[in-house]
DNA sequence: AAACTATCTGAACGTCCGTATAAAAAGTCA
DNA sequence: TGACTTTTTATACGGACGTTCAGATAGTTT
C-alpha cells in the first residue's frame, strides 16, 4: 500500500493533491470492482484494471497495493453499507415484534436485490462480485469476516422461531437461502435460457418468487418432524 | 488434439501402445479433473496437472490438447452418466404415475448428491467441478449443451403439475433448486462455520433438509395466487 | 531384423504476468 | 521563487505461463 493519505475529519482544508489522489484512487477501485465482478480474481490482470480506469500501470499499485490487497479492499469497501441495510431491517422487525420467517427472509434478501438492481453500475458490480465469492468456499475466510456476523444475527432470530431445530439445520437452510439469492444474480442467463424468455433487467423482478421459495423451503425444512 | 487413437468395438485385439496411451490419457484427465475442481480453470496450470498426473509437460498436451479442450473434455466425460441417472429416475416416476413435486426434486437432486458422496475421489471432484461452473453464467454455453436438455424434461413434468405457473417462474424455481443443491457441495465449509459444528463428510447427510427446502420452496412459489 | 507407428522426453519459444523504481510532473507552502 | 510532498509516467526485471517440436523410446507388424 502507498503512503495512504489520510483525510482527517478535523482538517477540512484539503490539499489539492490529496483530493486528486483520492479521485483517481476511486477510479482505480471502481475499475477493479467491475473487472473482478465480470471475470473473477485470477483472470483479471492489473493491466486490464489500469486500462479500464484510464490510468497507467504504476498507478494501480500506487493506490491499490498488491493485487490481493486491491481485491480485499474492493470486497470490504461496500460491506458496511450492505450490512447496515440488513441490520436496520432486522432491528425494525425486532422493534415491531411478531416476526415471521417470511419477514426474516425478506429482510435478508431485499437489500441485496436492491443493490443488484440499482442504477449505479458499481453497486451492481459489487453484487455480482459477492455472488462470485460467497458461493465459493475458497474465499470463506474473507466471507466469514465480512458477512457472517450479520448472518449470525438472523440465525439467532430464526432459532427463536424454530427452537427445536438443530443448529446445523438452521445454518444449512440459511446457506441454501443465500445460494438461491446469489443465483438470481449469477445465473440469470440460465434462467432465461431455460424459460425461453429474455432475462429480466432487474433482480427485483424475482423478489416475490425468491422470497416465496426461501420462505416455503425454510418452513418445510425446519417444521417439526 | 493428438492422433486420437480410436478404440473400435469390433476390433478387440488391442494394440499394446494404444492401451498404454489410453491409460496415461485417463491419468491426465483424472488429474485435470481434480485440479480444475479444486482451484478453477484460470488458476490451474498445465504444469500442475502434469505433476499431479505424474507425467511430463508435453504429455498433457499430447493427450489433452489445449487447456480449453482439456477442460471441455473433463466436463463432458461424465455428463452422460449423470444425465442417465436423472433420466432413469424420471422415467421410473413416469412409469409409476402420480408424480409429486417432491418426487421430481428427489429424482433430480439425489443422483448428484450420490456422486458427490461416492468413495471414488474422481466422481467427487467432478461434482465439485460442476458446482463451480453451473453457478457461473460465464460457462453457460457449455452448461446449456451438457445439462439443460435433461433439465427441460424435469421442467416439462413440473409444468404438468403446475399448469398455471408461468414459464419463467418454473425456470426460476428450478434454477434456485439447482443453486441450493450445488451449495451443499460448494459451501459446506460455510455451513460448518455458521453452525459451529464440523462439516459432514457426506453430501447425502444434507439430502433430507435439501429436498424439504426445495420441495417446500417450489410449492410455495408456484402455488396459485 | 528392419520398417513403422504410437508414446514420451526434454528443452525451448514468445508472451504476458505482478511488481519495483528512477525520474518527471503537478501542486503546496514558505 | 525555491524547497518540499504527492502523484504520475515510463521502463525494466525475473518468473511463470501455454504451446511447440525434434528426437529418444517402446511396442507392433512384416
Amino acid at each position: 500500500m502507498p503512503q495512504m493519505p489520510e483525510q482527517n475529519e478535523l482538517t477540512p482544508p484539503k490539499d489539492g493533491r490529496l483530493a486528486r489522489g483520492e479521485a483517481t484512487k476511486d477510479r482505480v477501485l471502481d475499475a477493479a470492482e467491475r473487472c473482478f465482478a465480470a471475470h473473477g480474481f485470477a483472470t483479471v490482470t492489473i493491466r486490464q484494471i489500469a486500462r479500464e480506469a484510464g490510468v497507467t500501470l504504476g498507478v494501480v499499485s500506487f493506490h491499490g497495493g498488491s493485487k490481493e490487497e486491491l481485491f480485499a479492499t474492493v470486497l470490504a469497501r461496500r460491506t458496511a453499507t450492505l450490512n447496515a441495510l440488513r441490520t436496520d431491517a432486522l432491528k425494525a422487525l425486532q422493534a415491531r415484534g411478531g416476526i415471521t420467517i417470511r419477514d426474516l427472509v425478506d429482510a435478508y434478501l431485499t437489500p441485496y436485490l436492491e443493490i443488484a438492481s440499482r442504477g449505479d453500475p458499481q453497486w451492481r458490480a459489487y453484487a455480482q462480485l459477492i455472488a462470485r465469492i460467497v458461493s465459493d468456499d475458497q474465499y470463506y475466510m474473507q466471507v466469514r469476516d465480512l458477512y457472517d456476523p450479520v448472518a449470525q444475527d438472523f440465525i439467532a432470530e430464526m432459532r427463536r422461531i424454530y427452537p427445536d431445530a438443530s443448529a446445523k439445520a438452521v445454518a444449512t437452510v440459511l446457506t441454501l437461502t443465500v445460494a438461491s439469492m446469489l443465483s438470481i444474480v449469477a445465473s440469470r442467463v440460465r434462467i432465461a435460457g431455460l424459460s425461453g424468455e429474455p432475462a429480466s433487467e432487474s433482480a427485483l423482478d424475482y423478489r416475490l418468487t425468491l422470497v416465496d421459495f426461501c420462505t416455503g423451503g425454510i418452513e418445510q425444512a425446519l417444521a417439526a418432524p
